[in-house]
DNA sequence: TGCTAGTAGGGTAATTAGGGAT
DNA sequence: CGTGTCCTAATTACCCTACTAG
């Protein structure tokens, strides 16, 4: 299927993922660092998928 | 759910637990001993749990 | 319809990254 | 060897008012 349906996220919970503000996600949206989907009346949703895959953490590579 | 959000804690919130300069912080993180997440702009979080378990205290062994 | 929380904007202050000298 | 400090540039946080989501 070419059309898969996306769970979208809001912004405050893009920001809570990143422990950022939401006005921060904001200007990653602006900036084209992240896919964003508006709604009708101007709102931002993003993928949450697209999310997941951003959150990645370095671990410590012990010793 | 197979991957819980993690609470993640600011370069300066992890300085003020350890009563260190947040550029040590840093410097933990780029010699790989503290886990470390970016936002897209390259600011850094960190694990709430891996700062706790690293916070723990070593007791007295008592005689 | 009204109501409340959240978001879009824009501006300005505070943090952080990175390197380098100590 | 580890940490704190100085510097600049970049990123993020907080302030406001108006509008949208539900």
């Amino acid at each position: 299927m070419t059309t898969e349906p996306e769970n979208l996220m809001t912004p405050a919970e893009v920001a809570a993922r990143f422990r950022v503000d939401p006005k921060t996600v904001t200007r990653w949206a602006n900036q084209g660092r992240l896919t964003s989907i508006r709604t009708l009346g101007g709102h931002r949703r993003y993928r949450e998928t697209e999310i997941n895959a951003l959150l990645t953490a370095t671990p410590p590579h012990g010793r």
